[in-house]
DNA sequence: CAAGACGAATTACATTTGTTACGAGGGATG
DNA sequence: CATCCCTCGTAACAAATGTAATTCGTCTTG
């Protein structure tokens, strides 16, 4: 059943796209209907057996890339197109949107996620065994949609951080999930909020064994995909109550400019001094400085954050929005 | 401009293909109409810039394969999809065809043409400076149309045979220029014909300086791209006028089943002792031998004629259509 | 300066594609 | 055995896409 499927799919799909017949001919040639040819490609597309390649290269953004690689001391950098050319277009209405993300945004998500599923894809095709460390947010969830039809069954996803209470499709528990499933491998999660109520409480959740035995794993990443966050009325952390804008206020009185995996820092990607800090539950800077860290930044409100939190040392690799890469290179 | 242009189509492509905007909406963004962009899109297709990858693993052709790699003593052999399950329509239309190719061939020559065209790009793409070798047909001028966007300004093409005298696509001289123009490398092919009015001709144009010169160069190829013609009066040689109906029953009467490169040969792969033999200007089997030869074969009625060059012991890898493919495994 | 050539915007239209609603099999499941 | 659930075919429609004809400006060229 299933190889008989996977395999129409790639008749019709090789009809369609190589052989340039249309879904009519071909739903003809395969003796099919035409919906059903249309499903096919559909679902085609979505499970990764065809998939859609822009060259990176004429995008002139390799110049910006090696820039803000040398200045960090990167081991890479790529930057999707910049589309922008400098004029934003109704900014003010997209700023206030608390319900979703405005459409260049949207882009801007998804282009980062597809970068980053190709770094990640890379990094399962290789021969060692891989543990992948992750954050949370949007664009890693953009990630993973982009992770479809890749295998790696010997592949470890290991949250570096607690869990979100609300549970979204970006909190860390579904992305580990997804990667999984997706990908055939195991996927392991610290079963804890992400922010403990008191210290306290921060010390007792440590301290379980289920817990230890995740961070030990987080310890031996091959590779960590992390996000980072702007610290405004608009950050995520704040639109899913986790932070009080009494919180906010109070974290940016400490000196903070943003946050990765609630781990809040200041403007040289240094932890701020805050009791936030201390109830947050997630692998702090001084493991990550250790392994191979790629950072996605995929909007141009959080370039302040992101040069902080690549000031930080702790940062091997960035994935960036072109808009974005072309923002931190006017701030000098 | 060229820069611009380039650039304005990546972002085209970008925020159409990855973004999911639509054409009306892509033309939006960038302040282009959607006619542009339409355009811009069906460019970028064209020219490389975006290309689509169907897997073809899933196509359940890895047995096969496999299989034929090992009957025949390859490197590598690649399947297309195939397609017909066994069981071909009016192939009887098909068959007396002469002005073009069935709407199932034409599928078959675009597919090969492709995995033709990615090995090509594939050993293009190594550090060493390549030296191709070609033969003709319209299998290998498939393959040019799919090389779009590659560059290799230090790779040279060079015809392993004389020139037709009919000027169509698939014409050596074609080939070479074709693939040179998209490559940024050099071509050079064989100013002479490819089949000598007699013996002692075929002597003068072998000792002229150019000639010579160009077969020295063939005789250093990397890599070498031939397909193979079967011996039928649908033949491609029979449609050029390159044969006669005499030749073709003077040929058969000799044993030969099949030509590549204008060499005729048996059934065993060994070439025919006969007068076109000795009049063909090609790079002679014994050269092939020592280099690396890719064979293509993208039709089935082609695959008595390819199991005997098979058999020659000439080709290091094939590339061949599904329907092919089968078909030979099935002649035990 | 006029004429013509070229590229691009506009418009309009034909084709192709995506999506929905609906009904007919065809296994699973109780 | 009835029922549910899923998939597929059918048909119709809405949306998107491809293409050609036309016009307009701009740049070249005589």
């Amino acid at each position: 059943m299933d190889e008989t499927d996977d395999t129409l799919m790639v008749k019709a799909a090789w009809l369609y796209h190589v052989g340039g017949l249309n879904q009519a001919e071909t739903a003809e040639r395969l003796g099919l209907t035409r919906a059903r040819v249309n499903r096919l490609l559909a679902d085609a597309l979505e499970e990764g057996v065809v998939s859609i390649t822009v060259d990176r290269q004429l995008a002139g953004m390799v110049p910006v890339e090696e820039a803000l690689r040398r200045r960090f001391g990167l081991d890479f950098c790529q930057a999707t197109p910049a589309l922008d050319l400098g004029l934003d277009r109704q900014p003010a209405t997209d700023k206030g949107d608390r319900a979703g993300l405005s459409p260049a945004q949207k882009v801007a998500f998804r282009a980062v996620g597809l970068l980053g599923a190709n770094h990640l894809r890379a990094h399962l095709a290789r021969d060692e065994p891989a543990t992948v460390g992750l954050g949370w947010g949007r664009t890693l969830e953009q990630m993973t949609l982009h992770m479809a039809g890749v295998s790696a069954p010997n592949a470890r996803f290991i949250s570096l951080m607690g869990s979100l209470t609300a549970n979204s499709a970006f909190n860390p528990f579904e992305l580990v999930h997804t990667l999984a499933k997706r990908t055939g491998g195991e996927g392991y999660f610290l079963p804890v909020p992400f922010i403990a109520d008191t210290v306290e409480d921060k010390q007792v959740l440590l301290s379980q064994r289920q817990v230890a035995k995740a961070l030990a794993i987080a310890e031996t990443a091959t590779l960590c995909m992390i996000s980072v966050g702007e610290l405004e009325e608009s950050a995520l952390l704040r639109r899913q109550g986790m932070l009080t804008a009494a919180d906010l206020d109070s974290l940016h009185a400490a000196g903070a400019v943003g946050d990765t995996n609630g781990i809040f820092f200041d403007a040289n990607g240094r932890p701020v001094d805050h009791p936030l800090n201390k109830r947050t539950i997630a692998v702090p800077f001084d493991v990550l400085r250790d392994l191979n860290v790629v950072l996605m930044v995929a909007s141009p409100e959080k370039t302040r954050a992101a040069a902080a939190l690549l000031a930080s040392g702790i940062v091997n690799g960035l994935i960036i929005d072109g808009d974005a890469a072309l923002k931190m290179m006017d701030r000098t």
